[in-house]
RNA sequence: UGAGUCGGUCAGGCGGUCGCGUCAGUGGGAAACCACUGCCGAGGAACGUCCGGGCUCCACAGGGCAAGGUGGUGGCUAACGGCCACCCGGGGCGACCCGCGGGACAGUGCCACAGAGAACAGACCGCCACGACGAACCACCCGGCUCAGGCCGGGCAGGCGCCGCGGUAAGGGUGAAACGGUGGUGUAAGAGACCACCAGCGGCCUGGGUGACCAGGUCGGCUCGGUAAACCCCACCUGGAGCAAGCUCAGACAGUGCACGUCCGAGGGCGGCCCGCCCGAGUGCACGGGUAGAGCGCUGGAGGCAGUCGGCAACGGCUGUCCUAGAUGGAUGACCGUCACCGCGGCGCCGGCAACGGCGCCGCGGGACAGAACCCGGCGUAUCGACCGACUCAUCCA
């Protein structure tokens, strides 16, 4: 599981995160990871937060996905950056997806998105 | 052995690796917090939010009118729209099951389609009386012929045809429902017109039951439809809002304009409206500005289990014992192994003529519905399956 310390909490975090400045984004059919670094929080430890809407499925279904999403984020938090926040977007498929499959999406994205954080810091 | 009815229990177990939350302890730190160790950590429905209660705040000055809910009887309960027992009606051979179960002589409304007629009913067919007209097929009368059966001629309006005016609810047909049923008397034909029995309704009496109601008797006019999940009437019940309740602390800013008013009273409160009562010096609207942190409430309670006593039961009394989820972007998880369970397929063995059944091994697949957010009591709904108990019917054996 994931500390608290590396978890998103306030939804002022969350709107950083998806429009604020320094942010970058991608995203498939089961995940999107959204990905943002501010000199803020140059230093601090990085952070990672969840959404998975109603469209994911029931109560159950949105928390299993959200504990598995968690699961396998926090077996790589070092390759996270410091200073870094993320925000994992599930899409209505990854209730059907084995962890497995999951991890891998989440792995691609992320090879995706690191390398274009700060990129367009002012 | 087969078919079935009712009630209840469980909601996979064990192990490994990596993790999360509350609390406690230890250590570090000025603090925020961090590290380690330990305890505990979702459900039978946690769900829907349909009822009821606790709890909190507001009000406590009432009366009338509205509004909503409940609806056989008796009990249980903190309370209920819940539960138990019984009554009535319906279904089943039965165990049992089903019923939004007050009132249709307080009033109003509605009863489609079909049908002649649908609520102080109705004459389409049919049946019957009377009257007018028609014809000579049948019957009847007269005459003649023939051995006879019968034939020919004439008459006649009883049958017949058609029309008119009436009677008739027995019969046909329509319908969910046609103004009691069967048999008789009666009649032109019929009819509760009358009679007997039966069904039903109402009154009275007797007996039983706390009661809903039941049983028996007697009398009556002879029969009076359904719908209240249509309005309505009757009886009973209901103050409002909800843990974002509410209490405490901390913190922030900036006002301006307009309207009404300070005992000739603005505005507010008393669940909605009216009356009435109370408080009362500020209030309402628009624009602009600020804050949306922390703690408490927060989990031990109408609590579970066992025994015993009372009660048909729901339930209650007593005794003993056991009871550690409290998150707040929201913990209780992720992955793997193994053992049980279920389904399908294959192989082997056993029983059998066979269909097939049992056991063992191997392979593949499956494990539902669903996530606490103040707490309880219910109801309703979802659910792969596994197991236990009581009872009923049928068949066989003794």
């Amino acid at each position: 599981m994931l500390p608290a310390g590396h978890r998103l909490r306030t939804s002022s975090d969350f709107a950083a995160v998806l429009r604020g400045p320094g942010g970058a984004r991608a995203g498939s059919t089961l995940i999107v990871v959204h990905a943002a670094q501010t000199d803020a929080r140059a230093g601090h430890p990085p952070r990672v937060g969840f959404v998975v809407s109603k469209a994911v499925g029931g109560a159950v279904v949105r928390n299993r996905t959200k504990r598995r999403l968690r699961a396998i984020a926090a077996t790589r938090l070092e390759r996270i950056p410091a200073g870094a926040d993320l925000v994992v977007r599930a899409n209505p498929a990854a209730a059907q997806a084995s962890s497995a499959q999951l991890g891998a999406e989440l792995d691609r994205l992320l090879a995706r998105v690191l390398p274009r954080l700060g990129g367009r810091r002012r």
